[in-house]
DNA sequence: GTAACCAGTTGCATATTGCAACTTAAAGGA
DNA sequence: TCCTTTAAGTTGCAATATGCAACTGGTTAC
């Protein structure tokens, strides 16, 4: 098998395309920015980030439908629904502080508002990175793929 | 100034839009993977990707134009043209490889092949995380936004 | 010199997104 | 009670974006 047929394969069952399929769409990680941020409802949704409601409405509905968002109709307003992010929704928080720590250095080229802050030091969080499981920051070079079946050589 | 209003002047300067500005049209991540496993070429893309050759086109310019890939004519063959990741391509790999373990865990539910290893230790990445400075990683409760006019205040 | 190859482009079909107006159900107030 | 406002959508239609197949223009290989 050449290269072009197996890398197909390889992306076929790869989790980014997964994870594309879930939250690639357009909007999506903007909902979910807003979400960290205490969004709750819609009509917040809609105002704040000035997306069209039948797009909000339907993207709102697919993070529900892939358990992202839990939706969850306000017993004392029986006109108000809330949206709360589920674990499979917080477990998103590095990708998105990943690409918000990215466009600020690469494209607007400043810090964002709110700092994201460890609770008790107060102290900004640091720049997400590949590490070792000790902790240690690799770049692209002291990396390589390699094939799961290489893996349990050892 | 309430809620909402106050949060649309916070998403219009976010990192996180601005990033999206650049990556976020449906197969830029997808090309970038393809560029992180060794793809270099046009045709490599389109048949490894399946993707259409104007999306394909239209993206790889789109990429080049934001320096995300660099592209350079083959002198020893000059129907061949080589994109290659720039530095700030290069740094979309934590993003890439935090949508990637997170389509793992919660959508396709297995590990990825190839793996990402150090190296030189031949041990899998640890899995990405927001951490303090010193490398201890936080969970969503431990975290907190705060105004970047009180981070000055210490 | 001719066939095949690479990196696109073009025209047209389909799908996604955006916009404004409308709907439904539920509060809230006089 | 009736009237107004609010929240969360839905609907119809216009504008974009994406997908597909065929074609082009400049190499390169035979």
């Amino acid at each position: 098998m050449h290269k072009a047929e197996h890398l197909k394969e390889v992306f076929a069952e790869c989790g980014i395309s997964a994870a594309l399929e879930v939250v690639g769409e357009r909007w999506s990680f903007l909902i979910l920015r807003g979400a960290f941020n205490g969004l709750h409802h819609f009509e917040e949704y809609q105002s704040t980030l000035g997306i069209a409601r039948n797009i909000l409405s339907n993207r709102l509905a697919r993070l529900v439908e892939h358990e992202i968002l839990s939706r969850e109709p306000d017993p004392s307003d029986r006109r108000r629904v809330a949206y709360r992010l589920t674990d499979k929704g917080r477990e998103l928080l590095p990708v998105l502080i990943a690409l918000r720590q990215w466009g600020e250095r690469w494209v607007s080229g400043m810090p964002s508002n709110p700092v994201l802050v460890d609770r008790l030091t107060r102290r900004p969080v640091a720049k997400i990175a590949v590490r070792t499981e000790d902790g240690r920051s690799l770049t692209l070079g002291e990396l390589a793929w390699v094939d799961r079946s290489e893996l349990a050589e050892g």
